[in-house]
DNA sequence: GAGTTTGAAACT
DNA sequence: CAGTTTCAAACTC
């Protein structure tokens, strides 16, 4: 950018794209260090502050831009930094992984309800999570699991109400939908019609004796694949039932045929659970490098009325060589015990009727740039 | 294309 | 840190 004249409106007229006289004419290789995705129309930030979303997403502008008295290009590099410096000293963590740590965070739609690029949840092509602070949470990716702040316990109405209504055209991951994509054999569940795409309604086991399998075949292509993937690519698997005591959750895991080898592909910890899906970043992140531990048992613990968990089935960082063919699937195995175990003596047996009934949601996030 | 709406970022 | 302003993008007409 040449000067911060006061009257831009001079110049729009003739030149009114600076970063592109810089980066197209002086700095041709500018354009490898934007990957092309971004294009801003910044008049005012000079494209060094979060507005931009060039700078945002830590790239210079390109040619694609018609930003106005941009800074953010490989001449004016020294000056960014300084910038970049400056901000890192208010919030370290400003640059890194801002995608992700804007999911982190969360949206905080109050009118869009998350149906509108508005939405950076939806923007990112992920899912609203009980981080988000958004209001009647519609987010065609995933909704928000938490009922405060949806209305009330609308949002676990409105899982129920779909489930219950087998066929329905309402999906919360459209890949999903589209391709039925998790499957549950008729004797697992009894009744098919149990079954509706990302919601499962499995009886909750009466005892411990009884505590029954089940079996997800998840199809690699319609889940967030287990590569490298800087906005991580957590499964999120949601869980509500009324009046729980306890419950545990055991020996989720994944299987699948890789490279004509059969390997468990498993992390340490297998899955991550938190009552409040903590913060993405205190997940481990497992290098492909590293050894698969064995899966470790992780309890689910819920009291109350309406009550709500939900966990995160973390996928190992894995180089894109060893990703899975499209249509290669997952077997998931998910083992409930209807208590803890070593937590004092089991509760009695439960009826078996339709408040007992343990619901699942899954959401499955596709974070891959789209 | 102009004007409005929206929500994040920046500011006070 | 809550409220306000600024900003750029999304949206509507």
């Amino acid at each position: 950018m040449a000067s911060s004249s006061g009257n831009m409106n001079e110049e729009e007229g003739a030149s009114d794209n600076n970063h592109g006289d810089l980066n197209k004419e002086n700095n041709p290789s500018s354009s490898s260090i934007n990957d092309g995705n971004c294009r801003c129309t910044c008049k005012k930030s000079k494209c060094v502050k979060f507005y931009c979303r060039c700078f945002n997403s830590g790239n210079f502008c390109n040619d694609s831009c018609s930003c106005k008295n941009c800074l953010n290009n490989e001449e004016n590099k020294d000056a960014v930094e300084e910038i970049k410096k400056n901000i890192q000293l208010r919030d370290p963590e400003a640059f890194e992984s801002k995608n992700l740590a804007r999911t982190r965070n969360g949206c905080h739609c109050r009118k869009s309800e998350c149906t509108l690029q508005y939405c950076v949840c939806k923007r990112n092509g992920v899912g609203c999570t009980l981080n988000c602070l958004c209001e009647g949470c519609k987010n065609e990716y995933g909704i928000n699991p938490n009922p405060n702040h949806n209305n009330g316990s609308k949002n676990v109405e409105t899982i129920m109400d779909n489930e219950s209504s087998s066929g329905s055209s309402q999906s919360y991951h459209p890949a999903v939908h589209a391709n039925s994509s998790i499957q549950l054999p008729d004797d697992e569940l009894g009744n098919s019609n149990n079954v509706n795409n990302n919601n499962i309604h499995m009886p909750m086991p009466t005892n411990p004796v009884d505590s029954p399998y089940y079996n997800f075949l998840v199809h690699q292509n319609h889940v967030a694949a287990p590569y490298y993937d800087p906005l991580l690519t957590p499964v999120q698997i949601q869980s509500s039932r009324n009046n729980i005591t306890e419950m545990q959750i055991t020996d989720l895991f994944e299987d699948t045929n890789w490279q004509g080898q059969s390997s468990f592909l498993r992390t340490n910890p297998p899955f991550y659970y938190d009552n409040n899906v903590a913060e993405l970043s205190s997940i481990p992140r497992i290098q492909s490098s590293q050894q698969y531990q064995p899966i470790q048992s992780h309890g689910f613990h819920q009291q109350g009325e309406e009550s709500f968990g939900a966990m995160n089935l973390q996928y190992p960082f894995l180089s894109s060589s060893q990703q899975p063919n499209n249509g290669e699937a997952t077997n998931m195995q998910l083992h409930l015990h209807p208590h803890l175990h070593g937590h004092g003596p089991s509760p009695p047996p439960t009826p078996d009727n339709e408040e007992n009934h343990h619901h699942m949601m899954f959401l499955w996030q596709n974070n891959r740039p789209q």
